[in-house]
DNA sequence: GTCCTTGCAAAGCGTTTGCACAGAA
DNA sequence: TTCTGTGCAAACGCTTTGCAAGGAC
């Protein structure tokens, strides 16, 4: 049985205000890698007093605690996404659309890696989606 | 024989003035992965006239026409390199420094692709590097 | 003359900081 | 009262834009 977003936050040590559960659920339900913006936009029709600092509070306060994590992708602004089961990532080089693909192992014969310690590896393909393929 | 940077930057298309001939250097003499502040405050020194918005046209300039890569690590701020034989980074978490390692290739079982057109795989690997690790 | 390179100044955008107010404990 | 969550306003850092001056051709 699923747990709630409010439980999960409370077992992080984060108590549920109003605002933290609509940010978790946002990100939660929508999968699209949001940046500040689209969540802030996304969340001010039902929270008219919300602020982006607001926003960046939460954010940093969830990466933090690691139930949210920022994923690097262009450069300029952070886009972020709830701790799933391990996975990779596809970025479409026409519309800039972030994808989650199924996880993709590295073949890591890490020869000429001696004295550095590993502690993740992060595969991001980047190359055509279908739906700009079709665009043709 | 190794063609000069002179000649490169004419073998694609580029007028080479001085400032570009120096940026080039400076990213080919110096593989650190720089970012744009510290191109311009090291070649401010020969050249002190040197301007950021030419450093940052010179770099366009440069991948645009493909010489140069614009390599995205954390968030912020765009480092660069020339471009090289294919490999891969590793980043430390302690210090941050970004180091080239050996190409690490993908399992590339590309199930769950389908459709998908892929260009590039980009590998970074995160954890602590030999340096780091000492300093305990 | 035209085209290209350079660079100042300003604007733009994402993010962080300082501080203050209100509500909870 | 003290602590916590929120949010305005300003500052900040990286990057882009507009435009003009000087040199190359």
């Amino acid at each position: 049985m699923k747990k709630s977003h409010v439980e999960l936050l409370k077992d992080h040590g984060i108590s549920p205000s109003l605002t933290r559960i609509e940010v978790y659920n946002y990100l939660d339900y929508n999968r699209v890698h949001p940046n500040v913006d689209m969540i802030y936009k996304k969340l001010n029709k039902k929270l008219p007093t919300l602020s982006k600092t607001t926003v960046y509070n939460v954010l940093k306060l969830f990466v933090e605690t690691g139930i949210v994590k920022e994923v690097t992708v262009g450069s300029q602004e952070a886009r972020y996404e709830v701790i799933l089961e391990e996975h990779s990532h596809f970025k479409c080089e026409v519309c800039g659309k972030l994808y989650d693909i199924p996880l993709v192992k590295t073949e890591h014969n890490f020869s000429g890696l001696e004295g550095f310690s590993v502690n993740e590896e992060v595969v991001l393909l980047k190359g055509i989606c279908p739906s700009c393929q079709q665009k043709h």
